[in-house]
Parts: C-alpha cells; structure tokens; sequence
RNA sequence: CGGGGAGUGGCGCAGCCUGGUAGCGCAUCUGGUUUGGGACCAGAGGGUCGGAGGUUCAAAUCCUCUCUCCCCGACCA
C-alpha cells in the first residue's frame, strides 16, 4: 500500500475529546470515526487491525472444538421475557418497536437467542457437549460511553455458549475457554490474567475476567504479582490437564473490586507479591448451569429415559476493545511510536524512501524491494510521499508497522537500513530481512 | 440520571465580558527551495460562528428555548 494511495488520515493535532492515548492514537491515525456518543465507523487501518485480531480470536475458539454461527443483531422480545430477562436488563437495552408495533432489541448479549437455537435441535445428551460461538456487533446503551473505543456503546464481540450433560462436563467446557483464553492473548501480545469475577447481569456463580495491566483500565485489581509468570504451556485439552491449569492459576490471589477482601488479599499475598493496580477487561468467562436453561426449557433426553436441564457457560471476547487494549498495552506515548504486534499489525513493514524530485531511484528501490516482500506475504506500506525525512518517520511510527526500511544516506548497495521498531537499525540484506519477518510471522 | 464544561473552516484554538456581519496555527491546493527525527518562502481555496426564536438600525457576541458532544460519579466485553 502506498501511503499516497491510502485513506490513512493522520492528524498532527490530537482531537480535544480524546483522553486516553487509545482513543488520541486511534483520531490521529484515522483507524475509527466517531459517528455519535459511543457509535464508531471503523476506517481502513482500524478495520484492517480489528479483522485480524478477529481472525486469532476465531482460531483459537476452533482449535477448542467450537463451532461458529452467526446471529442476528436484532432479537425479539419473546425470548427475553421467557428468561426474565426482559424486565430485568433495564436501561441498557436498547429496544425498538418494528412497522408491526413488535417489541425488538438489538442484542446486548446472546444467551436467549442461542438457547432457543439449541433447543429447538438437540434433543439427546449424545448432541453434548456443544460450543457454539459468533462473532457480531453487540449494542449496550451505557450510560456514559467514553474513552473512545474502550467503553462505547456499539461494539464487536466474540461471545461463545456451552451445552453439556451435568456439572462436571460443563466445567470441562468452561476449562477449555479458560485455556482458549489464555492462549488467544498470548498470540495478540499480551498478558492477560484471569481474575475472580463478579457474574453481574449474566447470573451464575463461577467466572473469571480475563484482564490486562493498563494505567487507563476501568478495573481495579488486586493479585499476586506471581501469578504473571504463569502460562498455559503444556496444557492438554483434556480434562485433569485443564483441571491443573486452572488450579495452577487460581492458587494465587487475583480478583477484581468486587470480590475484593482486604483481610484476604494481606494474609494470602505476602507485602512484596502484592499487586494493587487497574486493568482492562478483555475476556469474561460465566458458568450460570441451568439459569436459562430451566427458563427457556431447554432439556435433553438423559441414557436412563429422564430429561434433565442443560448445563451453560458463556464466554466473551472484546473484540473491538482489544484493539484499544493492545494500543494502552503498547504505545509510546511520549515519543509517538506505536508497534503493533506482528500478529495483528496493520502491515507488517514500511518502506521510507528518501525521495527527491530530481531522482526517483529511492522509490524505484522501494518498489523493488516491496515486489520482493510481497512475494514473500509479507505486508507493506510505502511511504512515497515527498514530505521531509522526519515527516515520514513520524508517521508512519505512529501507523505502527513493526519494522521499517529506510532507504536514505545509510542504503549501501544491497545492504539496506532495517530497523526493528524500537531498537537501533542494522545493514542487512532484503533476504535476511525477509526472513527475519517470516519468523516473527511464523512464531505468531 | 445528578454535577460540571464545550459547540467558531478537516484538527487545535482566539474573538464573546465592553454588539458594528470572523481571525490564528496545523492540514489542504499551486509554484519554488529543501530532505536523517513533524522544514522554509510566496500565493490560493475553504467557515456565517450547533439549531430555532427574540432584543436591536445592527448579533459569533445580549436573552429564551432546544440539540449535540466532552468531563466527574453509579453499570459493563
């Protein structure tokens, strides 16, 4: 992509509204727009990040036997007021009335939609377990949108549903998202840890909020600092190997301000493993067993002739405001530079050619150079405008490539100046650069 | 919803108190000079001041109503 060619607005001014550096780096580099209080369009480069981060969310529910649907985004009132839910969401429904006067919602969540869904085809324990999970824009009319992406309104969500037998097999389900979890922002860069949870409007009485470290965070949150150097390595998608990961996890202290104790916290966490700090959920795992399933009379036939209750859990990924997260995770904001993880960087590279007027040889070298990365997938952006050098730079460090090539004063030959984001550059030729991308690429 | 603030070219702001029909920086366009950390010179285009009503000879400026956005609190992926 040439930056020339693109619809990359950049702002030198950062938008007064802005307050947190996601929502100030997401105006300046024109990934979003906002259109009202809370409601965003997504512009290329924004969409582009949110896509793949989309993309790694979704493999990894695959890779736990999940299977993907898609609903609708306006739902019906029946179903809501089956479950008892209707009443009880309150304000932040937003609910609509259709030409026929139907009372319809745009869904703030699933769990109706996708139990109707379930009961009305499997009717035997054989169909168990079922994981079903999509990936749609959700609309909570919160009462105060804010920090841009982070808390707005309309927002894009990966939310999953499990169906199973009795207890002890929807615990297994809700093992596998708790290791899908972790291993989905492990991919995108970041460390999340699963905290003790408040179940809220969701019901239920186990979960966990998967949340990361951030100044910013809406989330307070107290752990021990040991539980960060956990990972989920290892980790079999079986039962007891689940089974230990999470025991492995929740030996160490970590809960949200809700289930906050502070007698607890001080004789379970020494002084010197003691975390007090704010985060950002991106994940929140539920298991509520028969709350809708009893409600909506979802059943299936047991071996012995009886039916029971299906037991459901439900899963939740910010896809949307991980986008925001990963910016509060990983922008500079005092020198203005922005690394994408290479898993879900807009493009993997640009290429800054010093361009003179009078001589178009740098260009010439950044499109050759640029046919031979292409060759390899591996994704750039040219930067072939004929603005000053530190212009150029400063761009595209805020669009956020992982790396760069510079060609200027230090191209020598076939040796070309490639700079890793944050670190010094280095002389190497396009085939070591090429294959030093791959691996980065490879590893993620 | 309670409390506070703001709406003036794409972005950031000044002007409003003390009415006289808009100004600055950035961005954009043209020409030229530049080119290693957000350049310089010359020129150009673009707003009727959130909306409605009122006061006045005259309103961005005063008054009334209204809409929108932002910030602080209670809720959430």
């Amino acid at each position: 992509m040439y930056i020339s060619k693109s619809f990359i607005p950049i702002l030198k001014n950062i938008p007064s509204e802005a307050k947190i550096k996601s929502h100030q780096l997401m105006l300046r580099v024109g990934m979003i727009k906002q259109s009202s209080a809370g409601i965003y369009s997504w512009l290329p480069l924004g969409f582009k990040i949110m896509k793949k981060i989309e993309k790694i969310v979704r493999e990894e529910q695959n890779k736990i036997g999940a299977q993907e649907i898609l609903m609708p985004t306006i739902q019906s009132s029946d179903i809501w007021k089956e479950s008892g839910r209707y009443e009880d969401y309150g304000e932040e429904m937003l609910r609509i009335k259709d030409r026929q006067n139907r009372e319809m919602l745009y869904g703030p969540t699933n769990e109706e939609l996708v139990t109707d869904i379930f009961r009305s085809s499997i009717k035997s324990y054989k169909s168990l377990p079922q994981l079903l999970y999509h990936i749609q824009w959700k609309f909570r009319d919160e009462i105060r949108p804010r920090f841009g992406i982070m808390r707005c309104r309309e927002f894009y969500m990966k939310d999953a549903y499990s169906f199973d037998i009795n207890d002890e097999e929807a615990l297994f389900s809700y093992n596998k998202f708790f290791l899908s979890y972790l291993k989905t922002f492990k991919r995108l860069n970041l460390t999340a840890i699963p905290m003790a949870a408040d179940t809220g409007p969701i019901g239920g009485n186990l979960s966990h909020e998967f949340v990361i470290l951030a100044e910013t965070g809406e989330s307070k949150i107290y752990a021990d600092k040991r539980i960060f150097d956990l990972n989920s390595d290892g980790t079999e998608l079986e039962k007891n190997s689940l089974d230990n990961l999470r025991k492995k996890y929740e030996q160490f202290y970590s809960v949200t301000d809700e289930k906050f104790d502070k007698q607890e916290f001080e004789k379970k966490v020494s002084e010197k493993n003691q975390i007090k700090t704010k985060g950002i959920e991106v994940g929140h795992i539920f298991y509520f067993g028969d709350k809708y399933s009893k409600s909506m009379e979802a059943s299936v036939d047991l071996p012995g002739g009886k039916k029971d209750y299906v037991k459901m859990g439900s899963y939740g990924i910010g896809v949307s405001r991980l986008v925001g997260a990963i910016i509060e995770a990983k922008y500079d904001e005092k020198n203005e530079i922005m690394k994408w993880p290479i898993s879900v960087a807009p493009y993997d590279i640009s290429i800054i050619p010093m361009i003179n007027k009078n001589d178009s040889s740098a260009l010439n070298k950044a499109n050759n150079i640029n046919l031979e990365l292409e060759k390899n997938n591996i994704e750039t952006i040219i930067e072939d405008t004929d603005e000053n050098f530190s212009s150029k730079i400063k761009k595209m460090n805020l669009i956020g490539a992982p790396y760069q090539i510079i060609i200027g004063k230090q191209t020598d030959g076939d040796l070309l100046e490639f700079k890793e984001v944050g670190k010094d550059s280095q002389k190497l030729k396009l085939k070591e650069i090429v294959n030093i991308i791959k691996k980065e690429k490879v590893k993620n």
